[in-house]
RNA sequence: GGCGGGAUAGCUCAGGUGGUUAGAGCGUUGGAUUCAUAACCCAAAGGUCUCGGGUUCAACUCCCGAUCCCGCUACCA
């Protein structure tokens, strides 16, 4: 494959609405950084570009419930976010924001061209809308009853309980958070992005033409996406927080965040430009270059089907790659910072690398571990026990530990000086050495292009554990105790050592993309310059000059106390226990504030008597085909018989439920569902346990009693 | 429910257009050694390759089905 005449590498923006957590390190930018550090090795045209994604629905509601404004909030995070990346070795070329001005130009001039050019469709639809407010409402400013668990403040878009996706159609007694009002339903105009239109070349493109070299799960992901036929997108929404839509027609409309963040690339890319006096065209525009994507799986589709249909429509160049890793799970649970079961960057940054007996070394030591369990190809596992193995076993017994005695040696046998190398002497052990050497870096080279870190950096340790093999059976100590009797000792332990140091210069290229501080420090001990790490280098074995005297080694890691891991797996439980009384209080003040700010508007009762509750009997009960959460019903009504689907099949076995009394809204208009018409609806009380409780008469009574 | 990914040694993971004894690192056990951060080096033990069928002379590898984990997605009056 040629090689590309420049790349623009992006790791995936980070939602600025709180920390981020290792695992979305390990995912995305730990990879994408040692991609990059790579290729500027390399001496390749490279930039990488990330940045804080600011707008959509979740800021300002985060703001209004902490009682300050979104601004506040990316203002808090940005900043934040930015330098836990700088502490880790995490090195983008700009770290910009959405909410920058060149941000807000670069989002609008998109959609204006894909507008202009008739690529999008304008839609008339109903969308909820807040009366009092005079607003539209996003998905997250209406609360309701989340129709899949019964939480009664589960938002439009998603419940926070029970994590379901949902729309704010599906949300029982909806209620804007906003007025505390129920919201109307009110005609509104949106810009949609048909994808449709572009299935055939993105069958073409990922389908066919990526299938051996995008992993697995990226093309699986997107061939499902696209058999299952792509749906028009909408790229608008009625909110205030977000980048304008550029039209006079779409006053009060903004760009949806899904449309804009991505975009968010391009215009870091524009800044980065500026910053340093480049054009950012041809990164975006020359197909000469190759995009590469760094996400995790959650992301597949935005940026393998839908960011690509944008950038094609606005005449950019496509991703050439978007490496996509599987989650990373903690200590046998899922991560998630709002259960508390996470290691937020900024913690481990405190607790390891800023403390007195920690420093650089132990952003590099998290590095080694992320990168040496990344999850590739499957969900991985970060266990501090796995932590610790990984740093006491083979950063600080394998590479450290070599680099150490090959120091420690050259001081006593070779008085603090590069050896000379006698040619005549050397052996097979030594040639087979040297050839290791070369043969590493065409290795690793290999594994990084094919994004294959986990096993790039296990050859890089495997060096040094070659390194140690070989100066074990040179054992030079050995040799310098004939030092007075034989002449060629000297000679031999030069060779070893000699070999030994221009290794170690190796590993210092080698590992440099993968543990950028332990590379400095080594160029530190060999008294050799930044330059010295260029990628050309590596594979040989002249990088250090014959008598050349180098400083006294220090130690490149320390070990790791098990008094440590303890103290790691303390503090996590701890968390996440107190996480769990934060959410119950959270979730308790929220309910009391539901019932005192949001009573139900008074009605007639005319209104109430509208309403037609009967008493009726299940005379049969059974699960729905391919519905999880449904129950077909039969319901005796005295008079009649009702069919009532109902989403209770979580709660409730449907042989346990048959010849229970139930109360029936008899007079709701039926509604499809699952292909079977529901003709009515069973009235549910929900406990605090989210279990569901039938409405029925203390006796058995008749069938088709009225309730009044 | 549909779709996608995964399930291989105690742990973390490789692997193959189907073909003799299924690999690595860590961990464990034993040995050797002392230059080195009790590190390194050598050796050994350890696997019904999730389960059940099928194709085949031959399946861990291909096909069908099941189970479990992860993600996307549908159903929810």
């Amino acid at each position: 494959m040629d090689t590309p005449r420049r790349y623009l590498v992006t790791a995936a923006l980070p939602y600025a609405n709180g920390l981020k957590h290792i695992g979305h390190l390990a995912g995305a930018y730990l990879p994408a950084d040692i991609y990059v550090r790579y290729l500027k090795a390399q001496k390749r045209d490279a930039v990488f570009v990330c940045g804080s994604d600011e707008h959509g629905t979740a800021i300002p509601i985060q703001a209004m419930k902490e009682g300050t404004t979104a601004q506040a909030i990316i203002d808090k995070y940005h900043p934040v976010i930015e330098q836990n990346f700088k502490d880790l070795g995490i090195e983008f070329d700009i770290y910009h924001r959405t909410s920058a001005p060149l941000h807000h130009e670069t989002a609008q001039e998109f959609f204006t061209a894909l507008n202009k050019a008739g690529e999008l469709e304008v839609k008339d639809s109903e969308q909820y809308y807040d009366d009092e407010a005079k607003t539209f409402l996003a998905d997250r400013f209406i609360k309701g009853t989340c129709p899949n668990c019964g939480y009664d403040s589960a938002y439009g878009d998603q419940c926070e309980k029970c994590g379901k996706s949902l729309s704010p159609d599906e949300l029982i007694n909806p209620v804007s958070t906003l007025s505390g009002k129920k919201p109307v339903k009110k005609a509104t105009k949106h810009w949609y992005l048909p994808l449709d239109r572009h299935e055939e070349w993105l069958r073409e493109w990922i389908v066919k033409g990526h299938k051996d070299d995008w992993r697995a799960n990226v093309v699986g992901q997107c061939k499902s996406w696209i058999d299952g036929g792509l749906q028009a997108r909408a790229v608008t929404r009625d909110l205030e927080w977000g980048v304008k839509v550029p039209l006079a027609e779409a006053e009060g409309k903004v760009l949806y965040v899904w449309f804009d963040a991505p975009i968010g690339y391009v215009s870091a890319t524009k800044q980065w430009a500026l910053d340093n006096n480049k054009d950012w065209k041809p990164y975006w525009y020359d197909k000469d270059t190759s995009l590469v994507h760094f996400i995790g799986k959650d992301n597949i589709v935005f940026h393998a089907i839908i960011f690509p249909v944008i950038l094609k429509l606005n005449g950019n160049i496509v991703p050439s790659n978007v490496p996509s890793n599987e989650f990373m799970n903690l200590e046998g649970d899922k991560m998630s910072t709002s259960r508390g079961w996470s290691i937020e960057m900024d913690d481990y940054i405190n607790d390891w690398i800023k403390k007195d007996n920690g420093g650089p070394q132990f952003a590099d030591a998290l590095r080694y571990y992320l990168t040496q369990i990344a999850p590739e190809t499957k969900d991985s596992e970060f266990t501090w026990k796995g932590f610790q193995d990984a740093v006491n076993s083979e950063l600080v017994s394998v590479f450290g530990n070599f680099v150490n005695r090959a120091f420690v040696l050259m001081h006593k046998l070779c008085k603090g000086k590069v050896p000379k190398l006698h040619e005549t002497l050397l052996d097979e052990t030594d040639r087979n050495l040297v050839a290791a050497i070369a043969q590493s870096k065409t290795t690793v080279e290999k594994l990084l292009e094919g994004f294959s870190f986990r096993e790039a950096q296990f050859e890089v340790i495997d060096l040094a554990r070659k390194a140690n093999k070989y100066m074990q059976e040179k054992q030079p100590w050995i040799v310098a105790k004939r030092l007075d009797t034989d002449a060629e000792a000297q000679q031999l332990i030069d060779n070893c050592l000699h070999l030994c140091l221009q290794l170690t210069a190796n590993l210092a290229i080698l590992i440099n993309p993968f543990l950028p501080q332990t590379a400095r420090k080594m160029l530190y001990m060999m008294k050799v310059v930044d330059k010295m790490l260029d990628w050309e280098n590596a594979g040989k074995t002249k990088l250090l000059s014959v008598g050349y005297s180098l400083r006294a080694p220090e130690l490149l890691f320390r070990k790791v106390e098990d008094a440590e891991i303890a103290a790691q797996l303390d503090k996590l439980k701890i968390k996440s226990q107190q996480s769990k009384v934060e959410q119950a209080e959270k979730k308790n003040q929220e309910q009391q504030a539901a019932v005192v700010s949001t009573p139900k508007a008074e009605i007639q009762y005319d209104d109430f008597a509208k309403m037609d509750f009967r008493i009726g009997t299940i005379t049969s009960a059974e699960k729905v085909e391919k519905a999880d959460k449904l129950l077909k019903l039969e319901v005796d009504l005295g008079t009649e018989k009702r069919t009532i689907v109902s989403g209770i099949a979580l709660h409730f076995q449907p042989e346990d439920i048959v010849g229970k009394q139930v109360t029936v809204v008899a007079n709701l208009a039926p509604r499809k569902m699952r292909g079977i018409e529901s003709q009515g609806m069973i009235l549910m009380a929900e406990d605090k346990a989210g279990k569901l409780h039938f409405i029925n008469p203390e006796g058995t009574i008749d069938e088709g009693s009225p309730v009044s």
